[in-house]
RNA sequence: GGUGGGGUGGCCGAGUGGCUAAUGGCAGCAGACUGUAAAUCUGCCGGGCUACGCCCUACGUAGGUUCGAAUCCUACCCCCACCA
């Protein structure tokens, strides 16, 4: 039977790891953790890299252990940081943590067997640790040398950092120490920013506790064109519906470039890699078809949102990005596609007298203000139900489909809908 | 504490009295080509408006000189380097 290690490690997910890792996982299961800071309350497409590092774990016999960060979320890491970081009030933090949890129920088994994945909070032991007794139990490990000689914190001498940020990795050290002793995990898994953090906690097992502790840690993702992978046109891509639509969701996936897609189709689906391969083969044979981005999309929403969701937003899809004229589409159709776009709300008659096309830009969110519609529709960037539109355009009840709604769109992919009521 | 250098639009980075809402690059948006991809080419790119024009805001902060300042002066804040 394949270790975690080797299946990372096939799918081009190991950046780094401790070297006795192997031997390790060669003598059976093992209890491993990734931590995750309850800075907001979704997780979003970036941290599902380490999120199916878990998976895998679990999946491959191990025990997953998710530690929120509620109690290190108050401090803030500095890894991958140039500035400072604000700190969060306690009662946020507490919220996002029940959220997060929630969204990971999607990628591991929470029940009740051994190889079951169990959610721990580092509130619950740093919150109260007395600060005399983690000097004396754990800043007694460290050398200030040793410290220094952290990549976080030496690219941040020149700037500045903080003693809370500085202290971080300690903490973090101590969760890892304190997850050994009292669940059993010999592993933690983070991207690798992490690096330094995750060996200080294993310094810290062997010194102090004797045990000996491995780390894992995963690639931090770019597209290939060099940008932070997971971002769009309105920021981060959320697994929370209300922040980003699972139609937007399928979208980003599928829009994802030739160059990216086989390594996302490794790091996000459990596929195996000879089905990997199928795929691959039969996008390359047809890349117009874009077979592989489908089949991301389909698998990854699938997941997150469901199969339901995955049929709504494909029939959405095919309809909005199928083409010509919308007017000729039936009420059904166009039921489909507003439930997956932005719809905004507006008085039957104020299209009955006549909406202008700046205003109408304006209201449903397409255009940040009139002055954006106008320079977009100067560079012909706006249509109205398929049809191209121009500054002097005016939408009036000629131009509503059936169920009362006009469809918006800016650019090739970006919708929204009018709805006339009243 | 001392000496020197520096703080410009989302980022990098020009600019040393008017022609500067501020060269250029990156990022972003849109158009063409295509495959809802990449590359390439083109346009936009501080904000607003009743818009071939008008009005705000902006070059660390606060004052000042000047008809006029990102550019000169003063004070203050912050960063960097070296010295103590």
């Amino acid at each position: 039977m394949t270790d975690v290690l080797a299946t990372l490690t096939d799918r081009g997910m190991v950046h780094d790891a401790t070297p006795d890792l192997a031997a390790r996982l060669a003598a059976g299961p093992i209890t491993g953790y990734v931590g995750f800071d309850p800075t907001a309350d979704s997780l979003h497409v970036g941290n599902l890299v380490p999120v199916m590092a878990l998976a895998w774990l679990q999946r491959l016999g191990g025990r997953p252990i998710v530690l929120i960060g509620g109690g290190t979320g108050l401090v803030g890491d500095p890894s991958g940081k140039r500035a400072e970081r604000p700190m969060l009030e306690e009662g946020t933090v507490a919220e996002n943590a029940a959220a997060l949890q929630l969204q990971l129920e999607r990628f591991l088994e929470f029940g009740e067997g051994p190889g079951s994945a169990i959610v721990r909070n580092n509130a619950t032991w740093l919150t109260s640790l007395p600060l005399l007794q983690f000097l004396r139990d754990t800043g007694k490990h460290f050398t200030v040398n040793y410290m220094l000689q952290k990549d976080t914190v030496k690219s941040r001498l020149d700037s500045g950092i903080s003693f809370t940020e500085f202290s971080y990795m300690l903490i973090q050290a101590y969760d890892f120490a304190h997850l050994a002793r009292t669940e059993g995990c010999e592993l933690q898994f983070g991207g690798s920013d992490q690096w330094g953090n995750i060996t200080a906690g294993i310094e810290l097992c062997a010194r102090r506790d004797g045990v000996k502790a491995h780390g894992l840690v995963l690639p931090l993702l770019t597209t290939a064109s060099g940008a932070k992978f997971g971002k769009s046109e309105h920021g981060n891509i959320w697994l929370d519906p209300e922040r980003t639509s699972p139609y937007a969701f399928h979208q980003f996936w599928l829009q994802s470039d030739d160059a990216d897609v086989e390594r996302s189709l490794r790091f996000f689906t459990f596929l195996e890699l000879d089905e990997i391969a199928a795929v691959m083969a039969a996008h390359g044979a047809d890349p117009g078809r874009r077979t592989a981005q489908r089949c991301l999309a389909d698998n990854v929403t699938r997941r997150v949102h469901g199969a339901e969701a995955v049929a709504r937003v494909n029939a959405a899809a095919a309809i909005l990005f199928g083409g010509g004229d919308l007017r000729a589409v039936d009420e059904a159709t166009v039921a489909i596609v507003a439930a997956e776009v932005t719809v905004t709300v507006i008085e039957r008659s104020v299209i009955e007298a006549g909406l202008s096309i700046v205003d109408a830009l304006e209201l449903c969110g397409l255009a940040a203000s009139k002055s954006d519609a106008r320079r977009g529709l100067a560079g012909n960037g706006f249509s109205v139900n398929g049809m191209p539109v121009s500054a002097e355009t005016t939408i009036s009840a000629n131009d509503l489909l059936p169920g009362g709604i006009v469809l918006l769109r800016k650019g090739k992919r970006s919708w929204a809908a009018l709805s006339a009521t009243g």
